[in-house]
DNA sequence: CTTGGTGCAAACATTTTGCAGCACA
DNA sequence: TGTGCTGCAAAATGTTTGCACCAAG
């Protein structure tokens, strides 16, 4: 069986692995929550995911997959992204000269903000300390609950 | 002629209406400077765009502008969203649940930032003051000049 | 045997493109 | 007369869905 060797977790049971790999923890707790299966399928689009350097699209990941060896249809592929989504781990970035949806994990809530590069499109991960305490003041001013952010700059060499 | 009363300038000439409406200028610049010209048409859908309640589908514009008499294609709907978008005069925001593209008047550099309610959809610009100077030390560091940010924090009801 | 999962292919929605004719410099 | 612009319809893209069969409890 091809590339069994770095799964996130199996889908039989060794639930061991969850202190290691909590994103794959979330995903399943979140799956049995939803009276949904924790499948080998999803458990190597999730590893594939989350070998994902930064940003990625559906399509690279569905060529990453299929280079591997495995063999999942697009299909389970988009299904299992919405379901990463839905579970909090992964969110979907648009880029305005990008047509095709990117994705990029954020399990928890901070890795949300990047810096984006307007001549060649790369994106890098940033962190800006202050922000998450703006936004919280934000929301309570509201009279609302903070359930995330999300930060783009844009940014070219001088 | 239908809906002309409005127009955010003139095809023809008025270059006084500048200083009343600096959108239409820029837009009528930038197309100048690449050789493009400001037809009717783009007037009557930049109009149209200006008088979108925050944000909008490409969809909801075409509609809009056939309720309002006008017979332009979505073709050159959608050329002319994309020639505003590279004037900087409106960008394309993603939600996670939607998968149509939206877009957002963002004249200038503010007006980039959201606050979107994860419970209806419902999205209102927000303003958050030490934001910019925030990513202006960023890119800084990074040795990179800031071009433009967008930010969306996304909260429910408590 | 019931519920959910998968692959495939067809369907879908949004956006883009090719083309013929039009308008203005 | 050339360059760009428009509408239409066709194409292309990215994503979703219907369906028949498979797998696990």
């Amino acid at each position: 069986m091809p590339g069994s060797k770095s799964l996130t977790g199996s889908p039989s049971g060794l639930d061991d692995l969850t202190i290691i790999e909590p994103v794959c923890a979330i995903f399943r707790r979140t799956l049995k929550g939803a009276g949904l299966k924790y499948t080998l399928e999803r458990a190597q689009i999730l590893d594939s995911v989350m070998r994902q350097p930064g940003l990625f699209h559906a399509e690279e990941l569905i060529r990453g997959l299929k280079a591997e060896g495995f063999r999942v249809s697009k299909a389970t592929v988009y299904r299992t992204l919405k379901l990463m989504q839905d579970s909090g781990i992964i969110q979907r970035v648009l880029f305005d000269d990008d047509d095709a949806g990117r994705y990029q994990v954020v399990f928890g809530t901070s890795a949300s903000d990047l810096l984006i590069r307007t001549d060649n499109g790369d994106a890098v991960q940033i962190e800006i300390p202050g922000l998450r305490a703006l936004c919280e003041q934000l929301c309570t001013k509201h009279g609302l609950a903070l359930k995330g952010h999300r930060l783009q700059v844009f940014a070219a060499p001088a």
